[in-house]
DNA sequence: GTCCGTGCAAAGGATTTGCATAATC
DNA sequence: GATTATGCAAATCCTTTGCACGGAC
């Protein structure tokens, strides 16, 4: 992902919406906060408010760039678009988040919508848990 | 769905709770967000704030007596909790939400939790597309 | 130079909380 | 009668919007 990739989806290129790129990519575990790319940036000494943030975000959201999760907290949270599509393992405990997929999983899904008679737009499977490190802390 | 059922989750019988039940058990698809349950109250007339409908409603869910549903546009849905596990399907057209389950899926999702070393407490898998009607009403 | 993008502050929607009153057990 | 619930209003959290200025093309 680079200025090439926003000229392409339509949007000029900033400072902001290279910097938010940049932090997404560059991030620990890809997954973040409105308010996490915010503080980032803050760090870096970038001017910038919430609300570019989120506007961001959005247009990222509607041109594939970036995809957004709907975790049980409310907070929504982006990942950059990956060629392939993988859903998410979330640690309830320290909040770790994993990605997988499975193609018994994903086929199933599409018989599923096709039983129904659902032309199938999306899907998105959570699977909260607790991860390994949580476990052995617990004791 | 009963008084007794409130009594064994160490909740008193009152009136918003029995009624809030009631309409989460009545209601044509069994999927009411906070705010369609308190605007069912308030056209039957019964006095009651928003308040109460969270609070409840939060019990319950703590209670294991609805759960709770996070779908894409931010709203949280609530069902009354049934035995069989199950998933939903959403038209995002319509809005209409049809259940579940299919038991390969859900053993693929243990699998899947016992590679990355997960101790699974929950899982939700949403599909979202369009339903059958909505679709022939496109033409 | 035009148009799109930005920051700020204010608005918005959904949910939560504080508090005095009222109901349950 | 003690404790838990309720209704109301205010508060909070996350996100969006209006507007004047600044930057990209």
């Amino acid at each position: 992902m680079d200025a090439q990739d926003l000229k392409s989806a339509g949007l000029k290129v900033t400072l902001p919406r290279l910097k938010i790129l940049e932090i997404l990519e560059t991030s620990k575990n890809h997954h973040m906060s409105a308010e996490n790319i915010y503080r980032a940036l803050i760090m870096q000494n970038e001017e910038v408010g919430m609300a570019t943030i989120y506007r961001v975000l959005t247009q990222f959201e509607e041109s594939g760039i970036v995809n957004k999760l709907n975790f049980d907290n409310g907070q929504s949270i982006f990942e950059v678009s990956s060629v392939e599509h993988h859903d998410h393992l979330v640690c309830v405990k320290c909040g770790k988040i994993d990605e997988f997929s499975d193609e018994v999983i994903e086929k199933h899904q599409h018989n599923v919508a096709k039983k129904y008679g659902y032309q199938l737009t999306d899907h998105y499977l959570y699977l909260y848990g607790i991860c390994k490190l949580c476990q052995e802390q617990k004791a």
